[in-house]
DNA sequence: TAGATTGTTAATCGATTAACAATC
DNA sequence: TAGATTGTTAATCGATTAACAATC
């Protein structure tokens, strides 16, 4: 009967989330399905189904309180849990991340990260170690963390994704380009151990723009080359009328 | 008649290209759909669908040729094109990106980067200099760029995204967490300017994996947790033994 | 020829959208 | 009450999957 949301869905929260903190510090204290569809992208049919779905409730006349609206996609979405995760990596990018706003922001910590060169470990370090790789499983075990980020070389990719399966790690962020899957590398005979990999694959997003780029100019009639001629043909309008 | 191929195609296809290249350096000279299916995780009838909404022949019996394969795809992906992209922020990821391997290996070039720190100003850097972001819009018109990569502060993102559109960028990588949308900032009255966005939000995929492994911790019989309760149903037995 | 694989058409599935009854 | 908004059901849309005829 309920089914549970999927991907789309969860991520539809998150932004909603996102969207319902910005208006309480603006002052709001309800906000209605289109107001939310409106800052999401969405129409306000889907907010409400997706509400209904988690079967969080609204006023048939006075749409959503913010305040209860928040906690309840907070508790959904796991936000009363610690976040904290691993890092695993301490190159360019991975150092990148242990500096990165946006974490404390969500209240995601990184509580520490782990890389091969001992000229890197810095177990003294504040506010996170950096440790030896080789200490990853006790330390996942120990504090019980569940996601991690993979920030390594290509080379290492496959190697530290086992490693980081065995020590418990069930939520993957990977930087690398290597497809890392589930699949198959986790299942054993009847028990397959579930987890989670996304792919963060820059080269790839690079490649899809250009191609979306490329195409649009190669279109006919639609082109905003140097020659002067502009952009498209057809207006496409979305909001308003 | 003839779809153009969607989003989902287009990441599929520059699968397969990675595949292919890996495949010819081993020596492969043809390639069946499931071949490509099985490396890229979608049936075979996929594959064939995708191929054949571009245009790419096979042989009835013969399988593809993989090095027609990669031209075609090449060309369809616009590879053959120089895929030269601007950087704009040189913060810790911004200067993770200028170094980033996978680049080169894959054909793009970053040819320039910008930031608004004069003490980050560096034209002389080799192989691509650091400019003032006031000097984008005329390097941008001057070399024809249409990809760009946003990796500033989200306070500035949405200044640095219209300037970016204003100068001619049509495709976007964007790092920030604010959502940089196309539509509504780049419409005008009866032409808009259409770009692509692509939202590298990582705070977002880390909240989502926070989620998707809660879930799975809640799920009756399915624990694996700190107090002793192993992984799925059954303990998974897999190197040990 | 017989077997294998493509290319395409039809069937299935799921998600989004639209419509509307319930009700505050 | 009348108006507005939710919650849900039905209709639409598109993408994936399955099936199979064409043919090398």
């Amino acid at each position: 009967m309920d089914h549970q949301p999927n991907k789309a869905v969860i991520l539809r929260l998150a932004k909603y989330l996102r969207v319902l903190k910005k208006l309480k510090t603006l002052g709001f204290v309800k906000v209605f399905s289109n107001n939310l569809g409106d800052a999401v992208g969405v129409t306000p049919a889907v907010v409400r189904k997706d509400f209904s779905l988690i079967e969080i409730p609204g006023n048939k006349r006075g749409g959503y309180n913010i305040d209860v609206l928040i906690e309840d996609l907070g508790t959904v979405l796991g936000k009363e849990h610690s976040q904290e995760v691993v890092l695993v990596g301490c190159g360019k990018i991975g150092s990148a991340l242990m500096e990165y706003r946006e974490f404390q922001k969500e209240g995601i910590k990184i509580i520490a990260a782990f890389d091969s060169d001992p000229a890197k470990i810095d177990p003294q370090r504040q506010p996170a170690p950096i440790l030896d790789i080789e200490e990853i499983a006790e330390f996942v075990r120990e504090h019980g963390v569940l996601v991690g980020i993979i920030a390594v070389p290509d080379s290492a990719a496959a190697a530290v994704f086992d490693s980081m399966v065995d020590a418990g790690i069930r939520g993957f962020l990977n930087f690398t380009s290597v497809d890392l899957k589930c699949i198959g590398k986790c299942d054993s005979e009847d028990c397959p151990i579930e987890c989670t990999v996304h792919n963060v694959n820059i080269g790839l997003e690079i490649e899809n723009l250009f191609y979306l780029v490329n195409m649009r100019h190669k279109r006919p009639g639609c082109r905003d080359t140097d020659d002067g001629v502009q952009p498209c043909p057809q207006p496409r309008r979305r909001s308003a009328e």
